[in-house]
DNA sequence: CATGAATGAGCGTTCATTCAT
DNA sequence: TATGAATGAACGCTCATTCAT
């Protein structure tokens, strides 16, 4: 693949994440082209239809979150830090992308899957804290992962931010 | 007014209520028609326009709101109460409903204004139970306003679920 | 018929005459029955559709004419002297209006027929006026006639304004 | 701008402007795209919406018209001359074209002011020819020009026609 | 019989996608 | 290969016509 090409896609897809972002579900096309300084016919070398260029970028953004609990876990020594970290790293981006692409692309492309993946792991870290006693034991794990994402993908969300610190306060044990 | 309009009328807001609520604000308009059983005329003859049936949503919704805090500060004997009554009012509805059609109405229709009135009234209602000692102090009203919104007006919000309870014990004191 | 069924179809015809005078070919009928001071539903009990009520008023229009036309051969005694009376005549109405609505009734109607049996009288006016010496002979009756048609129809048309003026001056022998 | 695109501009305007010389202003839009071999998507990149393609039509009809009248003035040796000059032009199409059309652009579009500029034009050529004394001086120049439009804009208008030869007449001093 | 609410075909317009340049 | 012009299916809305009240 050319040099040129392969910049091309990565503005592209920059673009079209800080696009879907920003504007939500509907952006056209063509404004995404526009915004990578590129023609539409561009776009569609890259990505052979809206659905390719939603896939990717959810696909690619729930790949970053699982890379990043991954790391999480070797860097932080609890659960709880985990889920800390998790937290001020998803106000950052991408899980609230996924979500908000996930009805741009049909079931059988797998992106649900995926999603459905990322949200077991994040069970499993809300189970360990439970364990280690750092997180309240009367709430299912599955819901604890709802709660979490609600707060986390709500447009505008921030690490710091009060709402944020209220759902981790209301999480912790005792 | 007939008494067939009248009918016909409610059956396109409860429709229109159900489908933007369970598949967003991007519905067809002959699609709510046929939910409504009548065809798209019908349809314009009662709403000229997609804006206007969507802003009609969201006032009735922002007024029932409204309304409801009146009467539950009437019932209820804490402000705590009174918050607990709303959050379980509106899980069943309209707040979330109101939120997502502000995108389709344009500024001037004043939706947003009730919005912030109903907004408003939330904060205040915040600030008493602050005030009453059952509400955490260290959040500002605002910001607790914005967390029970995000919470409540998730789709598929239920009154009793994890995440209602969850973050009440997070806003609750100490 | 019921003295106030025939009272409505007046009213409707007259209205519908008014309008598609002011307005042109675009009328609505649902305005048309509310100029009438009635609903559309009785508009179309006494014409089945758009085309019939064009056509009962352009061919009253066009009958008009010809009955104008047999009273005025009756009261003047020169052709030129008709062919005056006419042209002031046709400025207060009729004939604009029946080919405007032309356009809106289909060829098996008829309507064009009776306008050329209006327009074969009108030649034959002319010729006379041409045998009696007092309109110009180097142009054929049908033209003198499409001339005539066309100043008259204009919309705004008014017998002694200068427009008409000027074509009969235009005509006159020598 | 391509090649392409150039005469596929030049044919939307050919056809639409064929298109509403022939049938009026009630044409459809996808008719006018079919008429130019083009999709309906072609027609509305050149023009924005229905009213852009007649703004289009009509100014350029009025500018054509403007400069002929400059360069009768310049060619023709006395105002009933250059009067004959457009008439016999003005037969051949636009100013017709652009009266139809300018029921279609609103108000502020600029079209009426353009019209009236070409009256002043025609008024003023009027005023030389009743100067020299080849125009009747019994009326007013404004009205000579409302003579000339109606006459020249009827459908069907040819320079040698005897509608136009008889108005002409008419209008001759003495 | 009068009414005006309901109907739905049809037009103007947009935008994902294709393809000539 | 990159471009953006061309395409046409699909949506919002209108209005002639029908039919329940």
């Amino acid at each position: 693949m050319r040099a040129d090409a392969v910049r091309n896609r990565e503005r592209i897809v920059t673009n079209a994440v800080r696009l879907f972002a920003e504007r939500g579900p509907d952006v056209q096309m063509c404004e995404i082209a526009a915004a990578a300084g590129l023609g539409v016919g561009t776009l569609y070398r890259h990505f052979p239809d809206r659905q390719a260029l939603a896939l990717e970028i959810g696909v690619s953004a729930l790949r970053a979150m699982t890379e990043f609990a991954g790391a999480a876990r070797e860097r932080e020594d609890s659960a709880w830090g985990e889920l800390h970290a998790i937290v001020r790293h998803c106000a950052t981006l991408p899980l609230a992308l996924a979500k908000s692409l996930s009805e741009l692309v049909p079931e059988e492309a797998g992106l649900a899957e995926l999603e459905r993946s990322v949200d077991d792991l994040l069970a499993d870290l809300v189970e360990r804290a439970q364990k280690e006693g750092t997180l309240r034991k009367d709430v299912p794990p599955r819901e604890v992962v709802r709660l979490v994402s609600v707060v986390v993908c709500r447009p505008g969300a921030r690490a710091d931010d009060y709402l944020t610190v209220v759902m981790l306060d209301g999480l912790r044990a005792d």
